[in-house]
DNA sequence: CTTTTTATCAACCGTTTGGACGATGTGCGC
DNA sequence: GCGCACATCGTCCAAACGGTTGATAAAAAG
């Protein structure tokens, strides 16, 4: 009884590289593979259809056009495949984003062999992956209070990054300059700081850009 | 006559990767693998002492303690040994960088896996190869004219990216704000912007930071 | 239904910046 | 030695920014 499973990653490389650890590996077969995250969704739809639904699917994040976190969210809410983050970075919203769309584990790509085979296995029998450095970033995300910006303040705050006048803010989003200022005062505070660059940089520090 | 070949890389995934797909071609056999900068040295170099030198090197780039770049140059300069550096991000500066390095080859990670054979051909034969994103890249910074900031405009701009005021940046560099805002100017003139955010976020974008 | 959040705008005031001069000294290449 | 790039400092003024206060109104949360 092995376990069947999805490869989803935009680099043929990683593709062979996983393809090949698992081959070591009895328990585990891989039956298919994508390269981004609308091709993963239709794999995963075609194994169920045939009444042989995948026992697991490993996602990279970062893909184009469909990345890792949308193609995640379609396949556990509609097909309740368990899936297995699988990925370069450990940004703290990465992480959050991955388990909030219903990643069941998230590893990072420099695990060994076994803790990859470890982890796939524990996500096809529906147990929950967190490798100790994923933890960390976690825990440290607990300690500081989430920082959280309103749809406007986000559009205000990425039209900053861009390195734009309050008066051309204004004008893109059709709202005053005294409005602008208003929302920059509540960004400034937020994020604890007192000036527009110090916003960015502090902003791209939280990955919040 | 098989090419012999040195996998480095940081992730255990990719190197098997890679070695999984020049098993599936008989000019090439994967000889050895290393996990940083320095262990690739090493493996070079003992090749090199018992007299079977390799004939080439797939190196990432983003590894550490010791970077692709490092080792690049240690290898072409010391070894004579051709290195093509296989990696994800194709930056100006990291191409760049690789190319002044001595790597003989620049290829994306993303590229299908006949395109990587026939790299590492090409490299064990001392011939040159760059993907076609790879050129565009390049010729891209071809075109505009480089951007060459000063020590001192360097150490402002990474203050200013900091979010530091010109009064802070005065004081940490034992200077006056008078010569703070000289050098901010001359930086804006040399970015083509005219104030300090959109100096940081053109500077990112230049990859200056 | 009340409170909080969010988005909008205005007016005022002090501070910071950016821009446009000019000026001096130092080191480097030709 | 001459010119050039670089770093340093100064002044002056207009524009941009930051902080405050206050106000309205719709939407979300309780």
């Amino acid at each position: 009884m092995t376990i069947r499973v999805l490869l989803v990653d935009d680099h043929p490389v990683v593709r062979a590289g996983l393809r090949a650890m698992f081959e070591e590996f009895e328990n585990i077969t891989v039956v298919a593979e994508a390269a981004d995250g609308g091709a993963a969704l239709s794999e995963v739809a075609r194994f169920a259809e045939q009444g042989h639904p995948l026992d697991a699917v490993v996602m990279d994040l970062q893909m184009k056009p469909v990345d890792g976190i949308i193609a995640t969210r379609s396949i556990t809410e509609q097909f309740r495949t368990p899936v297995l983050v699988l990925t370069t970075f450990d940004t703290q919203t990465n992480i959050v984003a991955a388990v909030e769309a219903g990643a069941l584990g998230y590893l990072l790509k420099d695990a060994p062999p076994e803790q990859v085979q470890a982890a796939v296995v524990a996500t096809a029998e529906g147990r929950r992956t967190l490798s100790p450095d994923i933890a960390a970033t976690l825990m440290d995300r607990m300690h500081r209070p989430v920082i959280t910006l309103s749809q406007r303040e986000t559009e205000i705050l990425t039209l900053l990054a861009t390195g734009a006048t309050n008066r051309e803010m204004a004008q893109r989003l059709f709202i005053s300059e005294s409005t602008v200022k208003t929302h920059l005062v509540h960004i400034y505070s937020k994020l604890g700081v007192d000036n527009r660059t110090a916003a960015v940089a502090t902003a791209r520090a939280e990955n919040l850009l």
